[in-house]
DNA sequence: TAGTACGTTTAGATTGTTCTAAACGTACTA
DNA sequence: TAGTACGTTTAGAACAATCTAAACGTACTA
């Protein structure tokens, strides 16, 4: 195979493993999924260690978590014990994937650590000493809470915007969208 | 001071460092800031210090980051030789400050990696053989060439969206918005 | 001048995360 | 039945991030 294709490939990989460790997932994932993406057909595991070049152990580990994200779909073959996985190559939906997964697990742990908080204050406060402090407490509180229901309510809105196409959200903000790349080549 | 409140200030506090390492910034990060914004008076390091529990030199160095991302303001007073800290509380404030900062640092970094790949496989890719394959590779490419411009443009109005009171975002989501918190206390 | 009260920097310890190597389980194959 | 080809799990190594403790620089104070 063309040489320069596969540094071109190696390039790209590299990139997605440094944008997949910015975004807080494992180096190695983001190269995985970088792999399979630029792959024209779908990669067996011990392909993608190949092109990788990490374990076969890491790969299942982090080829299972993309696809619970929805990053990428495993195919499976009749008379092949091997399996197959092929990208999600609809970055919306790949967001999408995301969000819902950080949503469930931390997003509203935020909104009821201070939902707690709150509570605490309501019991303690105002019973004792220094009912000024508390009050100030409540004000900051409710403020925070607010505006954790606000973001949970926008997340809330892009999960629910599925068949809408996710991709209007951006011409909605009007200016290029996904025309016209300005940063150009 | 009220025992109770002091509970309650903990718990947030340590609410708050829960959610900073989830987003990807250090704990210590999310506890100092946690300490300032539920102060109703300025902090100084050594007050943060016995608030937070980290030493001194951690405080300055995270300090000087949120200040940075405009989460905190440092306050400077005449004949004393301390800094004081009071917290931002405007969130879309600090939302922005966090998109700002990362879409300068990281974010532009990820489009010039895959403009860069695409250049790579230009020059080299249809020379040579597997013309195919370069073309798979270039429309791969440039697909998610697009849809980083398209994330790019949104977190650019995002971030201009200034008078406008950034807060009118989830009033475009039509539901809820800003009042009626749902999950309830 | 020496002493003190600050904030900052830095070397190295601590901790948490991610990866490797190897054992393992299962199912198919001869 | 033994052998092979696969994916998975796991113990612990390697690594990276964060924090501590202590040295440091500076400016004010006596």
């Amino acid at each position: 195979m063309d040489q320069e294709l596969v540094a071109a490939r190696e390039e790209f990989i590299q990139g997605m493993s440094r944008i997949s460790h910015f975004w807080g997932f494992p180096k190695a994932m983001g190269a995985i999924y970088g792999a399979i993406y630029l792959s024209p057909t779908p990669l067996s595991l011990d392909e993608i260690v190949e092109q990788v070049g990490v374990t076969k152990g890491a790969v299942s580990t982090h080829v299972r978590t993309l696809e619970r994200l929805g990053m990428v779909h495993k195919q499976i073959r009749l008379g092949d014990r091997k399996d197959y996985y092929e990208a999600e190559d609809d970055f919306w939906k790949v967001i999408k994937g995301v969000l819902r997964e950080r949503e469930q697990q931390e997003f509203d742990v935020a909104l009821r650590t201070v939902n707690n908080s709150l509570d605490m204050v309501d019991q303690a406060g105002d019973a004792k000493a220094d009912p000024e402090l508390a009050s100030f407490y409540r004000k900051r509180m409710e403020n925070m809470q607010r505006f954790f229901n606000s973001l949970d309510n926008i997340v809330g809105m892009l999960l629910a915007l599925d068949e809408l196409r996710l991709n209007s959200v951006s011409k909605l903000f009007g200016r290029k969208s996904t025309s016209d790349p300005q940063i150009g080549r």
